[in-house]
DNA sequence: TTCATATTTCCAATATTATCGAAATAATGC
DNA sequence: GCATTATTTCGATAATATTGGAAATATGAA
């Protein structure tokens, strides 16, 4: 992971509306979640959710596929985990090792 | 870990120049690198850098120690399990635990 | 094709954040 | 106390993000 795309998915995740979100995503697993459905469990306007999923998919946080009428948004762990290792990538390495 | 200061500590990480001194001083471990040396490093005016490593230190994530006339400043790994903890926090809990 | 439902895009107003020069504060040595 | 060095606060400007109504797009059903 490069700096840009890990400040895109920390930028994505800094706003509490998206964080609470991404996180009702992570505890849903594959089965995801409908836009309308987060914009109505958050009771927030559709156009709102609409410019957060977007921030975080464009992150590459959550991933959406459509069925029907309706577009499933899921968390995308691997996005999660490169960032997670990103944050802690050569811990210490100047310090022999020592945190 | 509360929403408030997960979002503060993700926001101050989401911004290129600060997650890059924060990146430096993950390696640097508890030796930490004075204020200075850190504006010098980046090529930063003092007053951005001080503004940048207060928002970082607001957020937990680094601490700082003065040593003489210098200002050191080091990673708070703490914080940062805290925060990686809490994005994972009940991971896949209504699939089943499947992801 | 017409209607209802689901979601996104457009746009403008508002709010928040980043940058950095200049002045203020803090510690040390003479 | 005065000069030097290190860092922070103040304040103004510029840049970026958030919000949500209204209009546009897409799907499915009658």
């Amino acid at each position: 992971m490069k700096t840009k795309s890990a400040v895109n998915a920390l930028a994505a995740l800094a706003q509490e509306s998206r964080l609470e979100i991404f996180r009702l995503l992570v505890r849903k697993g594959s089965t995801g979640m409908a836009a309308g459905d987060l914009s109505t469990h958050f009771g927030m306007p559709p156009a709102t959710m609409s410019f957060h999923l977007k921030e975080l998919n464009n992150a590459g946080l959550v991933i959406s596929r459509r069925e029907s009428r309706s577009i499933i948004y899921s968390a995308n762990y691997e996005q999660m985990q490169q960032l997670l290792g990103f944050l802690m990538e050569n811990c210490c390495a100047d310090n022999g090792g020592k945190c």
